[in-house]
RNA sequence: GCGCGAUUAGCUCAGUGGUAGAGCGUUUCAUUGACAUUGAAAAGGUCGGAGGUUCGAUCCCUCCAUCGCGCACCA
């Protein structure tokens, strides 16, 4: 029988989105309703092999990374599927509560409102608005690039059931005794008016000034300060929050303060005695080796304060502006307002030793690129010491893999000085805690000691308001306001996806899944997170090997960004070349862990790939009709025959250790080497020559081999072609025995 | 400051202890039967620099330079 004529170019609109949407319609993305086994897949169908995606935020559409995040985890799905492996690719999206709030009071804002105009509940339905409108955007994009998800069983992390994985986990821990809400110095993000942990800052290069400020010594009486034994100099990058300062600090082993380690010098402005103490954690060659302690606004400050019980005078606010404790005369200035008058203050009582240029760092927001300030506030935190040597234990036990391993490198720095987890955010957007306060009590947590801990019997952990207050039995309780970090609830994706905490089905078999892909970005604020959840509450390790793929850069190395126009839209992409020749371009550039230097021209050499491939299965079909016979007879066989079958046999063998072992550029180029150079060049030429029953069988073995090899690459073409095979074993290519 | 990675053809990148490879680009030739989104051929590299190990180094080691990235208690 003669296989119907293939057109003489490969079109990528006319196939792409038929035969995706043949691919839904034949249910087999979920592996409940895949077909009956073939006897090579038997044995492995048995066994299930999961990927969860990292669910993108909702606010978000597909960019390169998650183009090619997407296509190799569809590599390595489409792979097992024609092995036999009952395949789960589970989707969704994150709530991803900073950013997507940010996004929907910008909307607001164009109307003249904020949030605040509109209360918690209407902004929320809001919010939900959005996300029905444009949530599902990115998912429909991931379609687009072909990749096999089961969306029956996609996921967001605030649909109902994820609320009570969270709510679970936060119960848990609370049980264990790992919970605890206090004030302490966090990081306070002054646009987004929330807290955030030491992962979601950036830093930004600034240049500044440091100040060298002249402290009084107090048992100096004089007015001017003439000799150098009658101050201490100090040096700051920041002289407002000497407003703030409760001591001097230096190096104990410092030999130049020795005589004043005791001793106490008089704040200027302020007029208060502070005094010097000594601290291991001063470095004696910054600045000069005295510095000024800001308890309040500063980390390390903070941990030497609390250490010699300094007092604590909160001088910045909230909202970046400083407070009443600043004095009368800085209370509601600007930072930088402040910052002025205060340089000019010292400067008129002639306390600046000099000025030197300087550059440093600036904290600034990773969501909205603010201002972050540190300051005491009261927030729940998670402690990680137990939950950091889980996690470490599992990578270093071998249990689980990153590929390639030198990242377990940034994974163990990490988690080996890491800091209890501050959880809470100050936003509505979100996992609101599920902890209710008696009202009664609630007054007692507005304190201000920074060893502040609130005690068990003022709430209690619960998902929804008890009628009655189980602690005064009188009073209405109140939920706390605050909602969990993003990456709380990130965390549980591998597992509250499938239903946990319910013992179901889905978690039974799917868990724990293999593959984590993702971008090195995230390996601390996720990756690590979702370790320790999975051993903590899952009780088994989410995965087995964690794969960090390069980041794509545009041609010149840089960061590809949307607001600096340097981003690249793969949806331009696949609507230019197809979503096969874009796949092609981005695994085409994926060698080793090399970060990628964006070049077009591996698309483009996509499209033409796609379009060899298609004449080379035209040619073929015009020869023959492909009988798929998996083993083709000898008769008639001759010496090229022998040799392209041998070259296949090794070209196969690359091809599956490349995917298996995650080098899936060298598995292409291999891939593509043979096909266009081997097979197109070499073997078909010569077999124009001789169109014998030998070359006929070979042509028609070597074809379906790699449209089966080729597959996992480029699924649109491959299973287009495999359509048009008369003598094909399975209703699609998707599920051939690999 | 600590750490990681890179440095190979004009561009983007592979690669190997024994006379260097791909894609794109360039040059020449080829056109009625799978494909011009093609084929055949060619030009083009002292494999960042210096030293070392070795019979032999682009590959291993040391140092240096440049670029990029991550981390840090960035006062």
């Amino acid at each position: 029988m003669q296989a119907k004529e293939l057109a003489p170019a490969y079109s990528p609109k006319d196939t792409e989105e038929k035969i995706y949407q043949a691919w839904e319609e034949s249910g087999y993305f979920n592996p409940d309703n895949l077909p009956p086994p073939t006897a090579e897949q038997a044995g492995n169908r048995k066994k299930t092999y999961t990927i969860a995606v990292p669910p993108p935020n909702v606010t978000g559409s597909l960019h390169m990374g998650h183009a090619l995040n997407a296509t190799i985890q569809d590599i390595l799905i489409r792979k097992k599927r024609m092995e036999g492996y009952k395949t789960l690719w589970l989707p969704g999206t994150d709530h991803a509560g900073i950013a997507t709030q940010n996004v929907v009071e910008k909307d607001l804002k164009k109307q003249g409102l904020t949030r605040h105009d509109l209360g918690r509940e209407k902004f929320l339905e809001k919010v939900w608005e959005w996300k029905e409108k444009y949530g599902d955007i990115i998912l429909n994009q991931f379609k687009k690039l072909g990749s096999s998800m089961d969306w029956s069983r996609t996921r967001f992390t605030m649909d109902e059931g994820y609320q009570k994985a969270v709510e679970q986990a936060f119960h848990h821990y609370h049980k264990k005794g790992r919970l605890y809400k206090a004030e302490k110095v966090i990081n306070w993000c002054t646009r987004c008016q929330t807290s955030l942990s030491d992962l979601e800052l950036e830093y930004k290069e600034e240049a500044g000034k440091l100040w060298y400020i002249r402290y009084p010594l107090s048992e100096v009486k004089g007015e001017k300060l003439k000799v150098k034994s009658e101050y201490v100099v100090v040096a700051t990058t920041r002289p407002e929050t000497m407003l703030g300062d409760s001591a001097v600090a230096v190096n104990p082993d410092d030999k130049r303060y020795q005589g004043l380690i005791g001793k106490k010098v008089l704040l200027p402005i302020m007029n208060r005695e502070i005094p010097i103490i000594s601290d291991e954690e001063i470095d004696a060659t910054f600045g000069t080796g005295a510095v000024k302690v800001t308890p309040a606004h500063d980390l390390l400050d903070a941990r030497i304060g609390e250490k010699n019980n300094l007092p604590i005078y909160k001088v910045i606010g909230q909202l970046g502006k400083m407070t009443e404790e600043a004095g009368a005369g800085f209370a509601g200035l600007k930072i930088a307002e402040a910052r002025e008058k205060v340089v000019a203050e010292l400067k008129n009582q002639n306390l600046i030793e000099k000025e030197e240029n300087y550059q440093h760092n600036v904290a600034v927001c990773y969501r909205c690129g603010g201002v972050v300030e540190p300051l005491p506030s009261l927030q729940w935190f998670l402690k990680m010491e137990e939950l950091a040597k889980l996690a470490m234990d599992a990578v270093k036990s071998g249990k689980i893999k990153f590929h390639p391993q030198s990242w377990e490198k940034v994974y163990f720095a990490w988690l080996e000085n890491v800091r209890d987890w501050n959880i809470s955010r100050q936003i509505w957007w979100g996992h609101q805690i599920p902890v209710f306060y008696c009202s009664k009590k609630l007054e007692k947590f507005k304190v201000k000691s920074l060893k502040f801990k609130v005690d068990e019997e003022y709430f209690i952990v619960a998902d929804k308001k008890p009628k009655q207050c189980p602690i005064c039995k009188e009073c209405e309780m109140v939920q706390d306001t605050d909602v969990l970090d993003t990456w709380f609830s990130s965390a549980l994706w591998p597992f509250a996806t499938l239903g946990w905490p319910e013992k179901t089905k889905d978690l039974k078999e799917f868990y724990p899944t293999q593959v984590l892909s993702t971008a090195r970005d995230i390996i601390n604020l996720w990756v690590s997170r979702m370790i320790f959840s999975g051993l903590e509450l899952a009780g088994e390790k989410p995965f087995t090997d964690v794969i960090i793929h390069g980041t794509i850069l545009t041609k010149e190395g840089r960061r590809m960004s949307k607001s600096l126009g340097t981003g690249i839209d793969p949806m331009v992409l696949i609507e230019k070349y197809g979503a096969d020749a874009t796949r092609f371009g981005l695994i085409w550039q994926a060698m080793g862990n090399q970060d990628i230097h964006w070049d077009e021209a591996a698309v483009m050499a996509g499209k033409k790939f796609a379009n060899k491939v298609w004449n080379i299965a035209r040619f073929v079909l015009q020869q023959t009709s492909l009988t798929n016979d998996p083993r083709p007879t000898t008769n008639g066989h001759q010496k090229e025959d022998k040799e392209i079958l041998e070259k296949l046999a090794e070209t196969k063998k690359a091809v599956e250790s490349g995917i298996d072992n995650y080098d899936f550029g060298p598995a292409l180029h291999t891939l593509y080497d043979f096909v266009w150079h081997e097979l197109a060049d070499k073997y078909i030429e010569s077999s124009k020559q001789r169109q014998d029953e030998g070359a006929q069988q070979t042509l028609n073995y070597v074809l379906l081999e790699v449209l089966k090899m080729l597959h996992p690459f480029m699924p649109h073409l491959t299973e287009e072609i495999y359509q048009d095979l008369s003598g094909k074993k399975q209703d699609f290519l998707m599920v051939e025995t690999w």
